[in-house]
DNA sequence: ATAGAAACAATAACAATTACTAATTTTATT
DNA sequence: AATAAAATTAGTAATTGTTATTGTTTCTAT
């Protein structure tokens, strides 16, 4: 792996995700930081969101197929994802630190983090959509 | 949504992630189902997943990019996934129906379902590759 | 048997992501 | 400040995972 190099771009993705109280994905990040760097590449996007993962500096938002959505919000929460919707919330829920002492009393290994989202249909489109 | 109707190839694949202990991608069910059925269609394989999927009768597990993985075991558990040879690797934590209680009173929405992956390094990617 | 609906195989289309390459930036060293 | 090596970039092509389409086959209820 080779040593990290300062780039514009690079801090430019760190701080629009940092700035953001919502989970874009890389596409979002690429046509919004174009304001700023009129011919950044979606290459560019995509290398810089998988390295700040990779160092832990942003977190990744796996779901059901689709896009991936990324989360500049470092500090413990969970995420509540609208099956209908598919609007992603944050939300905090306790016991999380027993959750990976348990989970690393089972596990085949050490573990170092965990994700955790919950589905169900959020009150926005239970209230439009009444079932 | 249409009246379900009988197929050998949707009982081929549900009867496939039964008898798995592991949590083989759509394209790993396609392979293995060619020996029983020589033409069976990827997307014919797809449908059935997505739809077993939906109905509940089998689990999606979607982690970091790459192809999804399903796994025909309902009984509770969860899973960790090993960030070196992304293994995927039953475990069974316990806690998970007061887990589901507190996401309840923090969620904007009524909660359905979690879904809960634990990362690390496995054991034989320590032993193998001690760092 | 037959008719209507669901499922199929095959393949084309699609969207998300990654790989490639030549040019540009950054950083360390003069 | 000039220079050289390495990392990063923009732009584009290619790949991958998945879904849609179409004409044919298989179920199921009559």
């Amino acid at each position: 792996m080779p040593a990290l190099k300062y780039s514009r771009q690079r801090e430019a993705v760190r701080h629009f995700l940092m700035t953001r109280r919502d989970h874009p994905t890389a596409d979002t990040v690429y046509t919004c930081l174009r304001e700023e760097f009129p011919n950044i590449s979606l290459g560019t996007v995509y290398r810089n969101l998988t390295l700040l993962a990779d160092l832990g500096e942003i977190q990744r938002i796996s779901s059901d197929g689709g896009a991936e959505h990324f989360d500049g919000d470092l500090t413990p929460h969970q995420h509540f994802i609208c099956s209908h919707c598919h609007r992603i919330y944050d939300i905090r829920v306790d016991g999380m630190d027993s959750l990976l002492d348990d989970a690393q009393k089972a596990a085949p290994g050490r573990v170092e983090s965990c994700r955790l989202n919950f589905y169900g249909v959020c009150e926005q489109c239970a209230s439009d959509d009444p079932a």
